[in-house]
RNA sequence: GGCGCGGUGGCGAAGUGGCUAACGCCGCGGUCUGCAAAACCGCUAUUCGCCGGUUCAAAUCCGGCCCGCGCCUCCA
C-alpha cells in the first residue's frame, strides 16, 4: 500500500514516494525562541512528529530537520526588555522548548539548526541571489525582487496582481515593489549584527529556512511542513529564494496543518486567550493534549476547550488500561514459552488484530488520517479487553502478538504512551504496596469492609488507585 | 474587495454516490463486584445547516440561500 499526502503545491492528494528510495528528507519550520511554546506551536510539532514516526514505521529512514529562529525582532525585543543578550534569551527558550516537546512525547529531530550559526551560509545565499539578478541592495538592506520570479504565488494560489489589489501597502520607500521582501536587514544601533558585504546587519525573515533546508537536505527534498499560516508569505518566499538561487525545485511535498482556535476564537494575545503548552499541561496531561491534537485530521481547524481535553484524557486512560491489561496477561502467562492450543476466541482475536492493524495503516496512508487510525486503535482496545475479560486462559501467542501490535500503533507511531509500560522502578513503593494490600486482603476476608474501603479511599487520596479483580487486587498511580 | 475553510447525535469527530452514518467523551440501563473501579453488553442522529435539482440511489454531485471562521500584515 502506498502513502498518499495532500500537497499544498498541487492542491490534491498525491502518492508519496521519496526521491531517494528508502529515505525521507523532511523539514518542518520550528519556533521563534523568545518565549515558551504555545498551542499553535504544539500542533505542527505533534502532527509532524507523528508523521515522522509513521514513515519510520513504514521502514523509511527519516532525516528530520527543524530549525530554531533564534535571531529576529521578537527575540531582540525580549532581550532588550530584560537587558540581556539576544542569544541568551534564545538559549533559555530552546531549553524550555525541549522540556515541552518531551512532555508531548515528541522525538528528537535529526538536527536543530539555528539561524545564528548559519550567518555565513545565509550571506552566501544572498550573494548568489544578487549575482543571478533576483535581489537588490538599498541602503544596507537587501530585498528579493518578486517580479523577477515568475512562479511567485504558485504555492498560495495568488498572483502578485491580486495581492497588490488587496494588500495595504506599507510605507517603505527602499523597496522597488511592495511585495519585495527583505533578505538582509541593516542593523539599527544596539541590535545584534553580523558583518556582510552590505554592512552590518542580520538575515531577513525567510532566508534562514530555505538556506538551512538546502544545506542539510539539498534541493528537491521530500517534505516541507508547517502551519497553514506560513503558506503565505513565509513558504512562498522560501520557494522563491531557493529556486531562484539554485534553479532547481526546492521541496516536493508541502504539508500544512490547520489552525487552532481556543473556545471558538483565534488564539491571540489581544483576545487574552493565548495559551502556552505549559498552561494547558498544568491542567491536563500532556499526552492527552497530544491525543487531542491527533483526534482531528491535521488539515482541519481544531478548537481547544476543556470538554475536548477532558474527553482526550478519558480516552487516553482507556487505551492505557488496555495496555496495562495486556501487560498483566503477559506476566501471568509467563515468559516466552510455547503458546497453548489456540481457542476459537483466540483465533478470532488474532485475525482481528491483523485486520485492525491494516485499517490503521490504511487510514494513515490516506493523507495521514489520524482520526480514523485512532478509531481502529480504539476498536483494537475493545476487542482485546473483551477477549481478556472473557477468557480464563488467554492464548500466550495471541496475547503477545496483540501486545506488540498495540504498542507499535499506540506508542511507536502515535506516541500516546510515553515511557515504556511495566516496571515500577521503585522497589520501596512496590514493597509497601504489597504490605498494605495483604493487610487489606485480610480485612476483606474478615468481611471488614470498613477497613478495606478506608484503605482504598486513603490510597486514592494519595494518588493510588486500587482495583479488586478476580485474580486479586491491583493498583496504579493516578 | 480578493482567496479559502467549515456547518454530521448532548459534546468532539470520521465518512465525499449504494452494506444497519465509524470512533471517543458524556448520559441511561444491564453483566461482573461485598461495595467500588476497570472491563464488557445494550440504548442514545430514519438523519447529515436550509431550499431546489441530477440520479434507480446523495450526508456525499450541481445550483441558490443562511450561519460561523480564517488568510490577504509578524504569527504554528
Amino acid at each position: 500500500m502506498s502513502i498518499y499526502l495532500y500537497n499544498t503545491l498541487t492542491g490534491r492528494k498525491e502518492e508519496f514516494t521519496p526521491s531517494e528510495p528508502g529515505r525521507v528528507r523532511m523539514y518542518v519550520c520550528g519556533p521563534t525562541t523568545y518565549n515558551y511554546i504555545h498551542l499553535g506551536n504544539a500542533r505542527p510539532l505533534v502532527v509532524f512528529d507523528a508523521l515522522r514516526r509513521y514513515l519510520e514505521y513504514r521502514n523509511y529512514d527519516v532525516i528530520y530537520v527543524q530549525n530554531f529562529t533564534d535571531i529576529d525582532d521578537k527575540v531582540i525585543n525580549r532581550a532588550r526588555e530584560e537587558g540581556v543578550p539576544a542569544l541568551s534569551i534564545a538559549e533559555r527558550y530552546i531549553e524550555e522548548f525541549f522540556r515541552d516537546a518531551d512532555a508531548l512525547n515528541v522525538k528528537r529531530a535529526s538536527l536543530y539548526p539555528r539561524v545564528s550559526q548559519h550567518i555565513r551560509d545565509i550571506i552566501a545565499a544572498i550573494e548568489e541571489l544578487m549575482r543571478r539578478g533576483f535581489a537588490y541592495e538599498a541602503g544596507g538592506d537587501v530585498y528579493f525582487e518578486v517580479e523577477k520570479f515568475p512562479a511567485y504565488g504558485r504555492l498560495s494560489g495568488r498572483t502578485p496582481g491580486e495581492m497588490r489589489a488587496g494588500a495595504r501597502v506599507e510605507v517603505n520607500t527602499a523597496k522597488r515593489n511592495p511585495l519585495d521582501f527583505a533578505l538582509w536587514k541593516a542593523a539599527c544601533p544596539g541590535e545584534p549584527a553580523w558583518d556582510s558585504p552590505w554592512g552590518p546587519g542580520r538575515p531577513g525573515w525567510h532566508i534562514e529556512c530555505s538556506t538551512m533546508a538546502l544545506k542539510y537536505l539539498g534541493t528537491g527534498f521530500d517534505i516541507h511542513g508547517g502551519g497553514a499560516d506560513l503558506i503565505f508569505p513565509h513558504h512562498e518566499n522560501e520557494i522563491a529564494q531557493a529556486e531562484a538561487q539554485t534553479g532547481c525545485p526546492f521541496a516536493r511535498f508541502w504539508l500544512h496543518n490547520g489552525f487552532i482556535t481556543v473556545n471558538q476564537e483565534k488564539m491571540s494575545k489581544s483576545k487574552g486567550n493565548f495559551f502556552l503548552v505549559r498552561d494547558i499541561a498544568s491542567r491536563f496531561r500532556p499526552l492527552a493534549v497530544r491525543l487531542f491534537l491527533l483526534s482531528t485530521h491535521y488539515r482541519s481547524p481544531i478548537d481547544f476547550d476543556d470538554a475536548g481535553l477532558l474527553a482526550a484524557e478519558k480516552g487516553l486512560e482507556r487505551l492505557e488500561n488496555t495496555r496495562r491489561l495486556l501487560n498483566e496477561a503477559r506476566c501471568h502467562l509467563g515468559g516466552a514459552g510455547g503458546s497453548t492450543a489456540s481457542s476459537e476466541k483466540g483465533a478470532t482475536l488474532a485475525g482481528r488484530v491483523e485486520e485492525l492493524r491494516r485499517e490503521f495503516t490504511a487510514a494513515l496512508d490516506d493523507d495521514f488520517n489520524t482520526a480514523r487510525a485512532l478509531a481502529a486503535l480504539y476498536d483494537l482496545a475493545r476487542e482485546i479487553n473483551s477477549y481478556l475479560a472473557g477468557t480464563a486462559r488467554p492464548d500466550a501467542g495471541v496475547v503477545k502478538r496483540a501486545a506488540t501490535v498495540f504498542e507499535e500503533l499506540g506508542e511507536n507511531v502515535l506516541g500516546l504512551f510515553g515511557r515504556p509500560q511495566q516496571q515500577v522502578d521503585d522497589a520501596l513503593l512496590e514493597g509497601l504496596m504489597d504490605l498494605i494490600l495483604s493487610i487489606r486482603q485480610e480485612a476483606r476476608q474478615r468481611k471488614d469492609w470498613a477497613t478495606a474501603d478506608a484503605i482504598r479511599d486513603r490510597l486514592k487520596a494519595l494518588g493510588i488507585i486500587l482495583e479488586d479483580t478476580p485474580r486479586g487486587p491491583r493498583w496504579k498511580k493516578s
